[in-house]
DNA sequence: TCGATGATCGAAATCGTTTTAGGTCTTTCT
DNA sequence: AGAAAGACCTAAAACGATTTCGATCATCGA
């Protein structure tokens, strides 16, 4: 089959352990042997079985990621999708492969199935933190990151949901809005955070809202969106633009919209949240906000090897990134 | 750490091969003790470790994933996207965790990284196949499936690409067009086989077919398409419907098409390929042939299982599976 | 010249499993 | 009763690496 480091050792005419010792920097081998070794190596294809040295080291340089997400979009979700990739990416010029932490794993929980991979360290991004299992994996004893997810004692990364929401907001009203909804995503503190900073806006520019105007949604669920920006569009007094809690729920807000009769953006404005880039194709060109998912993503991974390979230097921390506003042609001029 | 066979082995006062074999259903092991070991390694919470598994019986029930493409589009590829998704589900499923195999890890071939984790199949998605590192892997040793590549003696699993195109091109002639242009992918078979399917029909509907209005474009690239349909557009005689290579590059037509001053469908009509599900919410909605991405990717996972647990009564083979037209808005009325 | 010191190398244990080849004891058949 | 056959279990050898602990040998200082 493949060659094994024993092959390599007799084709060197050396001892297993000294093969082995050239090839991982060991200082007790002469420099002739380690570049006889080298050659050998290279000769006869010879690369180390990851299984074979994981089981004696303990280090299996694989990184877990945890992704569970309610609307079955998987890796092509919106949001998470470019964040794993760019995760995946990183990971992988770091020299760690990833594997998918999955639920029920031949009736394992999440920290099992870990265990049963000797994964070194795992990355959770998904909607359920509230998931026993999920909690569980939280409080092991595994090096973790999160995203968009705060827990105690653990690294997490994330946008400046606050200051995107800012941005955001402080546009809409530099465009002429006074009359505007905001529809948040699932409760949570992300949601929180970014329903706070709209609010402290509008006070700041002395602009007063309906409590009418603020509704709850969901994330990504574009069914969730159409409903709730019917019942705004039906209020005695609707706004004139309305805050989705990201592109994809923007689209069933359109659509809401378009089905009421009215058009965008004279008759109502839309903005949406994450910035897809495929969305920025079509028209109308949606108003957004964009996350910066490569730099969450590159960022999540770096942290979680740092936990990892110097796990006394690092410490637990939150990290953000900052999000950049997306002018597209949704948001119109209001006076 | 974690509890080991061994662990277990001292708790029941077993030995350890009578515990693996309790486990793993060996015959010579009484029911008594068997269900004592059961009991055992649940209230211990023990779990064997995958690693030690892979290194003694070879089988790592890791399956590969090569998945390489131009678009930097990683996982959130329109087409690749939603097939990765159902393979990796599917695989789950099946006890199969899944491992992306990638370029330049630590200076390993692709099939040196399936070696080096002792991946016990892989599957092939991606754009490069004339890539020799590709063709290494092809032609080795290890358990093979493909999608949209069929490779001598290798199992490939792809769209009924005639009969999708076929469906497309039916639809619009039936829509009363007779200028119909057709913009292709890349290169390759899926390709040919989608060009060839569109003459022919267009051949036994008696429909001639100007040179000009077949043109060859890029999968996924808009920009390609953008300037591609702007030559057509051009035209002395220009079509009065123009087909894409894929919904991607779709988005990029229509760019070019409102740049021209002309409206969908009404002076002109477009349409995809693959149906991917986010633009059947935007305005205009896309007409366009859906691939079921689905199957496509249980499909794959399957065979390759199929190939690793039961080599000899398994072949390769070559599957398809069928498209359905999704009827959008892009495709008018022509009289 | 002799012991000490370095420089190289190798033997063997180990990681956590699986699996082969026996081993022991009971039962059954003749 | 003696042998054959089952039933059930264990010892030990792998799998392919890493790593500890010695072993060997040449060199060198005193």
């Amino acid at each position: 089959m493949t060659t094994s480091i024993r092959d390599l050792a007799a084709a060197c005419g050396l001892s297993v352990s000294t093969v082995s010792k050239a090839l991982n920097g060991y200082p007790d081998v002469s420099e002739k042997t380690r570049e006889q070794v080298r050659r050998a190596a290279e000769s006869l294809g010879y690369h180390p079985s990851a299984i074979a040295r994981s089981l004696k080291t303990g280090r299996s340089f694989n990184l877990g990621v945890l992704y569970s997400d309610d609307t079955q979009s998987g890796f092509t979700h919106n949001y998470f999708g470019p964040v794993l990739q760019a995760f995946k990416q990183e990971a992988e010029r770091r020299g760690y492969d990833i594997t998918f932490i999955s639920k029920g794993q031949q009736g394992m929980t999440y920290l099992q199935h870990c265990q049963f991979r000797s994964i070194d360290g795992v990355c959770i991004v998904c909607s359920h933190f509230s998931d026993p299992e999920v909690q569980e994996l939280l409080s092991g004893p595994l090096p973790v990151v999160t995203v968009d997810y705060v827990f105690n004692n653990r690294s997490c990364i994330q946008s400046e949901n606050r200051q995107g929401m800012e941005l955001l907001t402080r546009y809409v009203i530099a465009r002429g809005h006074r009359k505007i909804a905001y529809i948040s995503g699932d409760e949570g503190a992300v949601s929180g955070v970014r329903v706070t900073a709209f609010r402290r806006v509008l006070r700041e520019a002395g602009i007063p809202l309906l409590e009418a105007y603020v509704a709850g949604g969901r994330y990504h669920d574009p069914a969730t969106a159409r409903r709730v920006t019917r019942k705004i569009l039906a209020l005695p007094d609707p706004p004139t633009c309305i805050l989705m809690p990201d592109d994809t729920a923007a689209l069933g807000g359109m659509d809401a919209i378009r089905a009421a009769g009215l058009r965008i953006p004279e008759d109502i404005s839309i903005a949406g949240f994450d910035g897809v880039p495929i969305l920025q194709m079509c028209k109308p060109r949606l108003t957004t906000v964009r996350q910066d998912t490569e730099a969450i993503g590159i960022g999540a991974a770096r942290k979680l090897i740092h936990l990892i390979e110097a796990p006394d230097t690092t410490f637990p921390e939150i990290l953000s990134v900052p999000c950049s506003l997306l002018e597209g042609e949704t948001v119109g001029l209001q006076h």
